[in-house]
DNA sequence: CGTAAGTGGAATCTCGGATTCCGGTTAGCG
DNA sequence: CGCTAACCGGAATCCGAGATTCCACTTACG
């Protein structure tokens, strides 16, 4: 392969991430050239379809919220920091959007692979070691599981164009109030029924 | 107008309600008159087109929002429970969808229209002071607002598409996790900066 | 009954992408 | 330096999803 060629492979997959994380999964392809800076035909000398370059994206970031999940782990020592400290790291802006949607949306061409699900299978335990950890530190409510943690995350990161823009704008802020949703002690019974 | 015109105008709003609100607002005309059990011309001799259909949907939701809203604040004392109806109400199976997205996304067709901006406004202003009495009643947080709360009610209601399977399926859980974490004391400081 | 009001739903039209194609460019070997 | 296999850009083409239109066929009801 050609220097050149080799050096606008990067640029397209790191194009993709960006494009993916700021307009969901569909973002088209065209989209995701020119903010590469190269021609739609580039795309497709690489990658035999759309499919292929969305699964190349999604192994880029279940690596990276693998890494950020366990770094988190490593710098905390309890496990309710840890878990702050990696929302907020998925929040972040420019941040992994996709990331999340993998983890849990069925998107076919991303999850249907061998090497994909493996990586998301470890990431998944690791969290849940750590959320049951916070549990049993006594800092997280028992009747919540990493699946909402996930949801959420998914909710709140993944598909950027239907949420409000207040919400897209900053969606920490509400993954925030939802780990105050979350903490022990949060749970409130519905109030009873009523006057 | 024949007395069976106006029948089948009757189960094509109601469709058009069910089926926005299971879909959101994109739901295809098509799967509308199917509901309504008609075809799909029949819509368009009542309605200009698709946003006319919407539009009518939209006041509908909300009046009864609106309605909804008054109702929750009259039954209880307390601004929180009051509030904490309203949502479980919003969330309720087969329940308004489009209400909330309407009161938010710039959904044109919709929006644009006196009436509707009027009804909304009025809607906004007493969930607002609901919201402000229950922060003075010292039950909510007072750095959240009837927007955060509007928003919120929008992520989980209006794309179902969009939501992975489970929060479509229970919204009202995931709400009920926010309000926990609106609640007067529930907000932390983000824990100090690493170990 | 007669006929204007109504109806279903296939055919048509649009639009937003994905994918293909090819004439024009280069990297980099000899 | 030349040469040519690799590369490129991006217009042209292809498609599926839905909105909207149209009309031969029914039906309510005066």
């Amino acid at each position: 392969m050609r220097a050149d060629a080799r050096r606008n492979l990067d640029k397209i997959v790191e194009a993709a991430a960006e494009v993916v994380s700021e307009r969901g999964v569909n973002a088209p392809m065209e989209a995701i050239a020119k903010r590469a800076g190269v021609g739609v035909g580039t795309l497709y000398r690489r990658f035999p379809d759309r499919d292929a370059l969305i699964a190349a994206v999604g192994d880029l970031y279940i690596h990276t919220m693998a890494n950020a999940l366990d770094t988190a782990a490593r710098d905390r020592a309890d496990a309710w920091s840890a878990i702050w400290d990696f929302v907020s790291w998925v929040a972040a802006p420019g941040r992994a959007a996709l990331a999340t949607a993998l983890a849990v949306v069925p998107e076919e061409a991303i999850v249907d692979r061998e090497e994909f699900a493996r990586m998301r299978a470890g990431w998944v335990e690791r969290f849940d070691a750590l959320v049951r950890r916070a549990q049993a530190e006594g800092s997280m409510r028992a009747d919540v599981g990493v699946e909402d943690l996930i949801h959420l995350l998914n909710v709140f990161t993944c598909h950027p164009d239907d949420l409000p823009a207040p919400v897209a704008a900053d969606p920490g802020r509400y993954l925030r109030l939802m780990l105050d949703g979350m903490k022990a002690g949060a749970a409130t019974p519905p109030p009873d029924a009523g006057a």
